[in-house]
DNA sequence: TCATCACTGGATCATTTGTTACAGATCGCG
DNA sequence: CGCGATCTGTAACAAATGATCCAGTGATGA
């Protein structure tokens, strides 16, 4: 280091502002608003890849955010930095201050330990999904995985009040994977004219978390009643759905709120896709290149 | 924008991480005994103050070891690399992929086409989850809470090919905490329909992730050419949306998938949710207790 | 003792970098 | 509709950086 003391300020007209005190992050928490737009976009794109953008240069940053160099630059300064350098300098004794003591990372440490309630509900996010896997049965993941990977095997899947959100999405990815996946939607009372061509191919994935829905229940049954196979993903109480399944992946959905979360349940969903994606991989990368030429715009 | 995000449907090969195969720290042991003295000397400097050191200028680098600039440079081509920026954007990788997440020191036989089990896939979501949240500015979340929590400003949701998904359960939850609740859905030529009623105390909340969609654009242009307010759910990447947007909220979707993970854009939904109905309390429970009496069963 | 050789750092060069000045663009206001 | 202020990117500049050359140093072996 060594840095040449010459200059700082030759007026002297400032004294030193009054030491570091914040974290460059919450600096620039603190000063969003009072920024132009450009700078706006810098501050979050290097929010976005904090920290280690900023220790780029100056071209390589302002590349990434879309912005010139000079509005960077303008950036810094705006956030009290007398140049690039003192800035990275800064940036680099935070990174190294964090890497030391793995722990404390999470939390600001402001002494105000004024805990926004949208951090406590990540982090409940955070365990739910952390606790539905450890206690998820590795075996009926498997299993589940199996059913769905099996092109010939029609599959049906169906959600709640809530819940249909994650039916949808995970319909949406498995549709791209194989064939014969159908999304049930619309009217519950609808829902009835889909049984007539099932059969003991079928599969049903059903998504029922508290609040466990009556029509749900009775789609099961008819389903089930048809020798179709039910895989029941739901909360850790277990909806009544679970009676009729041959597999149940139970979720972990409280949270600090009024609502429940499903956080859990979707990502269950990605973890299925994930399988399935990795098992069937060669078939599924010629799906998704014949997919390719069909859609109409590359959608970039 | 130099390695724009490229992925959502995966063209490539297998998902297979792109790691290194060694760590620098690693390379430097192993070569430790074939360097000159001096250059061991720069070797055991740089592995005690790791990795930050080698972050600084090669000037600095060489000042805190006691050695010359040459001889730091020839350390560093003798470790592989072919000048000093890529030697540091390696050490940035690794600085990064360490940041996110603590726990994986350990890097697992990368080559084999290994599944991706269940236990990564979670981690993966929570810590995605725990990033997002970490780097949410929080000026950003309240406000756009405060504008979700006004019940006279119409709320439009709109998502994306998977996003879509994320919209609609969102509009689920608010539509009963409020009025004046739209989830833009159906073909997206019909969207312009829906403008004609818009002006500048309308919001539109768009979920948009990488692979971004030209309509999703096309649609947030026409709602900002309009006056109305912008809020952006995007990826760390920032979709184009990020212009309009008066509010921007990055999360983070990389999971060790072919596909991306949506979970943390939930978990942001849920907790603008959270945050919403705690807001509005009086207001919710009154609106709940009214929804109960109205709903025919009370679906237990 | 001398010749050879590998190693090291001062000096130097060509780039790259951070920085600043300036002009076009944009927006608000009278 | 034009004036002013504000913002933003292009272009130019000076400082620094990374990279290279070469002489000096010390060790080794004949």
């Amino acid at each position: 280091m060594t840095d040449s003391p010459g200059r700082e300020s030759p007026g002297g007209d400032l004294p030193t502002r009054d030491v570091p005190a914040h974290s460059v992050a919450e600096m620039i928490h603190d000063g969003l608003a009072a920024f132009t737009a450009s700078e706006r976009r810098a501050a979050r794109t290097l929010l976005a890849n904090y920290p280690m953008l900023g220790l780029e240069t100056v071209a390589g940053f302002s590349a990434r955010c879309g912005v010139s160099s000079p509005t960077v630059l303008r950036f810094i300064a705006r956030l009290g930095f007398a140049n690039y350098a003192d800035f990275q300098r800064r940036l680099r004794e935070e990174v190294e201050a964090q890497l030391k003591s793995p722990l404390a990372k999470a939390e600001p440490a402001a002494g105000s330990g004024k805990l926004p309630s949208h951090a406590a509900f990540a982090s409940a996010a955070a365990q739910n999904i952390a606790d539905t896997f450890r206690h998820m049965p590795a075996g009926e993941f498997d299993a589940v995985v199996a059913l769905l990977a099996d092109p010939k095997r029609p599959v049906h899947l169906l959600g709640g009040r809530f819940t249909d959100a994650v039916a949808r999405y995970m319909a949406a990815h498995l549709r791209i994977l194989r064939p014969l996946v159908h999304h049930v939607d619309g009217q519950p009372g609808n829902w009835r004219d889909r049984l007539v061509d099932a059969g003991r191919r079928d599969v049903l994935v059903v998504f029922d978390i508290r609040r466990y829905q009556e029509d749900l229940l009775a789609h099961a049954e008819a389903m089930a009643a048809r020798q179709s196979t039910i895989v029941l993903v739901t909360d850790q109480w277990l909806s009544p759905i679970a009676r009729l399944a041959l597999h149940v992946l139970p979720t972990r959905i409280e949270a600090p709120s009024a609502w429940d979360s499903s956080a859990a349940l979707m990502v269950v969903a990605e973890a299925l896709v994930a399988a399935v994606t990795a098992r069937n991989w060669p078939t599924v990368k010629a799906r998704i290149g014949a997919l390719e030429t069909l859609r109409p715009t590359g959608a970039e």
